[in-house]
DNA sequence: GTTGAGCGTT
């Protein structure tokens, strides 16, 4: 017999319901199970006004004078902890903020965000400067970059660009220029970064009930933003994809428990598939610099585009944590496809529920018990694999990529626009650095 | 010392 307490990470938001055990406490697990990288609890006393913390001793989190009542929990998380992808960028971004709660930053996610641009086919003379002083018709660079053979320093022909403005970024992706006598392209790099900063407008919603329809689910989720998209595989699968047009809300909703149409589904984020075989569309689609549709990456594990045959059809095996595209799936089990899909699926996203495992922490499921994070409840009851949405992986490579920023040629240092990078310093020439 | 579709040494 459980009980629960409401939690939030932000007071305006709507909280969530979480199991408190036998002896009252709340663990820590279970919150930072919903909210990644929490550390405590607090609340408003009503007498006072003010937070008020919640013990917490051996990762419990003790009621307050014994009782937890109706009250909303707010949790608390580290200050200035780097914990994704989002923050450093943001961190990069707007450096007046360094000091918030991490969580809160993660989610705030620019939609309007410049990336690096690359520019294709630059006349092998063009200097950095050639660059600078051509592109900055568009608006105002941070960066920009010839790429060039290490030992002959000879240009290969390529660079990158970085806009401050987002605007400027889009004026410059809209056209084909001339530079130094030749046309470039510039375009949206086929680099993880870039993909990073787009992704995560679509959620993924497991445990879905047959009798949900794309309606109830746009209707459910429109309250909390504009719905682009709701996706139903057919036949039914038990999970479905609602994109919507701001990304911040779609990270906002990521890891919560809904309920629609008396059904308790799980939000989580999509997770894209391998881009091996989208890349060719990728790159292909953003040369007009519109990717604002759900579809404009072309590269999401849906589980559609006719790939029903799941065991083997469309080469995206690699990811699978279980290994599922080596069984054979028209083996001894005979299972239901769909329910195999589903599973699959279920695994990939980290929503254990149709596989009735969900919270089972000593579980008999494959592989289980070996997960020292068997906590998260991407994990739960199973083998040490990777998540699949492995932000870390993300933050590193964003860090990685972006390792010309730390000069100042002009002289002048802005230690606050490197806060949060991985690599501030780096060999003279390697880029071009105006702020 | 050459070249002309692509995707970023640290």
């Amino acid at each position: 017999m459980y009980q629960y307490i409401q939690v939030t990470d932000d007071e305006q938001d709507e909280p969530i319901e979480m199991p408190i055990e036998d002896d009252g406490c709340l663990l820590l697990s279970t919150l930072a199970a919903q909210f990644p990288g929490a550390c405590g609890l607090k609340y408003r006393n009503p007498e006072t006004g003010g937070m008020r913390a919640i013990r917490l001793c051996e990762g419990k989190l003790h009621p307050p004078d014994d009782m937890w009542g109706s009250t909303v929990y707010v949790a608390v998380f580290p200050k200035g902890v780097a914990t994704h992808v989002w923050m450093i960028v943001e961190n990069k971004r707007k450096g007046d903020e360094g000091l918030e709660n991490p969580m809160a930053k993660t989610k705030k996610i620019d939609r309007e965000k410049c990336s690096d641009l690359i520019v294709l086919g630059l006349p092998w003379k063009s200097s950095e400067e050639d660059l600078k002083s051509y592109f900055e018709q568009f608006g105002d660079l941070l960066m920009v970059q010839v790429k060039k053979d290490i030992k002959t320093g000879q240009s290969k022909g390529f660079g990158f660009v970085r806009f401050n403005d987002y605007e400027s970024q889009v004026k410059c992706l809209a056209q084909r220029h001339m530079i130094d006598g030749r046309w470039c392209d510039v375009r949206i790099p086929n680099s993880r970064e870039s993909e990073a900063q787009q992704m995560n407008r679509k959620v993924f919603i497991g445990r879905c009930h047959e009798d949900m329809t794309a309606d109830d689910l746009r209707n459910y989720f429109s309250k909390f933003g504009e719905v682009l998209d709701v996706f139903i595989p057919k036949p039914f699968r038990a999970f479905a994809f609602v994109t919507f047009s701001d990304p911040e809300v779609a990270q906002n909703l990521c890891g919560e428990d809904h309920i629609i149409a008396g059904t308790s589904v799980h939000i989580s984020t999509a997770a894209p598939k391998n881009y091996d075989k989208e890349r060719g569309k990728h790159s292909g689609s953003t040369t007009s610099g519109g990717y604002g549709q759900n579809q404009g990456f072309g590269g999401w594990n849906q589980g559609s585009k006719g790939n029903g045959a799941q065991g083997g059809g469309n080469g995206n095996m690699n990811n699978n944590p279980l290994g599922m595209g080596g069984l054979n799936l028209g083996g001894p089990f005979q299972l239901n496809p769909a329910m195999l899909a589903a599973a699959q699926a279920a695994l990939t996203q980290g929503g254990w529920g149709l596989l009735g495992m969900a919270n089972n922490q000593t579980g008999t499921g494959a592989g289980d018990g070996t997960n020292p994070q068997a906590n998260t409840p991407s994990n739960q009851g199973f083998g040490n694999f990777s998540s699949p949405a492995a932000p870390g992986t993300q933050a590193s490579n964003q860090t990685g990529g972006f390792l010309g920023w730390g000069g100042a040629p002009q002289g002048e240092s802005k230690p606050q626009q490197n806060a949060g990078w991985g690599q501030q310093q780096q060999p003279a020439n390697t880029a071009t650095n105006w702020n």
